[in-house]
DNA sequence: TTGAAAGCGCTAACAC
DNA sequence: GTGTTAGCGCTTTCAA
């Protein structure tokens, strides 16, 4: 009934109990030394008042706020959403908390990393987005742990982990080319992003040894226009009959369009490729065939080189690390004359 | 090459402008007093030294931290992405940050709030999940705005936006009846939610006063578990030939089993219909008709009576508010007698 | 073991 | 307009 009081802080608790309000500080924190009998005391007028301790006032003082940034674009691709989900447990099992910002697709975060370093968080978890130089720089001055997920830069100084960019998209090319595809096609994500050059380089490259050219659109991750691409491609004069696309949720995009649009039999008539493994790539309904990049272990490689720095043992910055995944070898493909493994739960391309 | 060295503080950048660290203060505070020059000063110095000013240390003394907490659960949940990309969106534009939490999907995130709420969080919202008597207690006695979103209480201390839970289950009801079905199943997602009881309540409500029975079953909102029990349900003795599930995440699972295990024909042979209107839900693979709770609605609602309570008007507390949605009509059922509409970029039923 | 005292980096009166 | 002075709620020497 009364009107919003404060918090109790740890004065009113010490009054309470008629101890120092140094003692109430000792109680919470674990190797302090301190009687048990005022410990009792202490807990028990901090239960009577509700008091808890102000984590805030605490890093202020210790200049670590066990709150770690994490920086990550579109939580509607279910990529981005498993990985928020694993580094959230992954980091919360380490004792950090996450502050968020959902980045924009495209575009430098920086004026949303600003606000990030103003809240002193102890590190940085950049998911498919990059540091500008000058940041970069600020943040190695002061020492703050950077590692980008599913990105790198040239930038020496900041961290990286990401999938097997360069494997994963040369082995869909073998994997196609052993299929028997004549006509390729691939769609790109975001041209300025450093892992789809690379899945596009490493394509376009394995397919130009063997002879083949490829026809290219550009769609940054979006989902419509991954339908309009697909679009265009199918309904142009000489269309693909195998199109590699940057993501799974693309590629989900082109099927769509090609089975409903074009009346097309998916992997028959033509072949289609996504990159990631997101959850719905193994829905029958879908059953699209896929480089997995590990999301677990991605984000638990990441979270482990923050511990690093944190550490500070000097190990660990500048470091990039790729994690190698697997083609998933589902429906959405023709069967390829070779190098296809049964492992019983699924199919793996294994030439 | 040096030492990782501290952040400069507001001193440090007062003594090399040579004024005193209030007017650097001053500098940063948008409404201040400080004459053109000493700002120039200040400016300059701050950026020689590349100063940020703390925002730990200014929510210590201004009490408010811009920082609100969002407990979520399954990430992998689609509905869930969605939302926590609204709240982000909403908060960010309200000028606030979210402290995270990817709550376990059962049970109750107690521990963790406990946690949030020594960051001194300056409001929480809680998506599908509730806060035991003696948190909200708590919350409410330092005149902590609380408010649960897709979830509701009894307790009436604390305030919800939920979507229509039992309007949408009626008016699938009611539709699955103008589609003429005969058996009827009910999957559940979690028996403790109070979002799943209000569908189920109004669900098998309408369909008992017409007389029909309902067979069900609970699947805990998880893929797995909702294509075992529709494996379930199919594989019986009298299956059903319409079946809702309180998720469209859920129904999906059931699509999958129903199509690709029964080979029945969706749309013909069986009905199956979601809730929410996940993105997925209109992807020409998938087509499934559901009951649309409108993400952005529910998310601004919820920033709004967040905001109405930090004003502190006293309105806003306890109120529990209801966003109306749309029953869209989709590929996943028998077309009905009556009440389509097509309003050209989707169908919905409004009898 | 315990209390007193000195801050962590900042804002907010209050004089000047 | 500007500097001085108190703190915000806590941790951490340092003596006692």
């Amino acid at each position: 009934m009364a009107a919003p009081r404060r918090a109790p802080t740890a004065h009113d608790v010490a009054a309470l109990a008629g101890v120092s309000q140094s003692a109430v500080s000792r109680c919470f924190t674990p190797g302090a030394s301190i009687s048990e009998e005022t410990r009792q005391r202490v807990q028990a007028a901090a239960e009577q008042l509700g008091y808890r301790p102000n984590l805030i006032a605490r890093s202020l003082i210790k200049r670590r706020s066990t709150i770690i940034g994490v920086v990550i674009p579109g939580l509607q691709n279910p990529f981005y959403a498993a990985m928020l989900e694993a580094l959230s447990a992954d980091l919360a099992t380490a004792g950090y908390r996450i502050l968020l910002f959902n980045a924009p697709a495209r575009g430098t975060p920086d004026p949303v990393l600003d606000e990030m370093l103003n809240y002193r968080v102890d590190a940085l978890i950049l998911v498919s987005s990059s540091l500008s130089s000058g940041l970069a720089d600020e943040c190695q001055k002061i020492g703050l742990p950077v590692v980008q997920l599913n990105r790198t830069t040239e930038r020496s100084t900041v961290s990286s982990v990401v999938g097997d960019n360069h494997g994963g998209a040369e082995a869909i090319a073998r994997f196609l080319l052993a299929c028997e595809h004549e006509r390729f096609a691939f769609i790109a994500g975001l041209e300025t992003s450093s892992t789809g050059k690379a899945r596009e380089a490493a394509f376009l490259g394995t397919l130009g040894a063997a002879g083949k050219p490829v026809a290219r659109g550009v769609a940054n991750y979006a989902f419509e226009e991954a339908e309009g691409i697909a679009r265009q491609m199918l309904g142009g004069a000489n269309p693909p009959d195998a199109i590699f696309c940057a993501s799974d949720h693309m590629a989900i995009a082109a099927l769509g369009v090609a089975r409903t649009e074009f009346g097309l039999t998916i992997g028959r008539d033509i072949s289609i490729v996504g990159f990631d493994d997101i959850q719905m790539a193994g829905w029958p309904q879908i059953s699209l065939t896929t480089y997995r990049q590990p999301v677990r272990a991605m984000s638990s490689r990441a979270v482990a080189m923050i511990e690093a720095q944190l550490q500070g043992t000097g190990t660990g910055s500048g470091l990039s690390e790729v994690v190698p995944g697997d083609l998933v070898v589902r429906g959405s493909t023709r069967e390829p004359a070779h190098g296809v493994i049964d492992l019983g739960y699924e199919r793996v391309w294994r030439p």
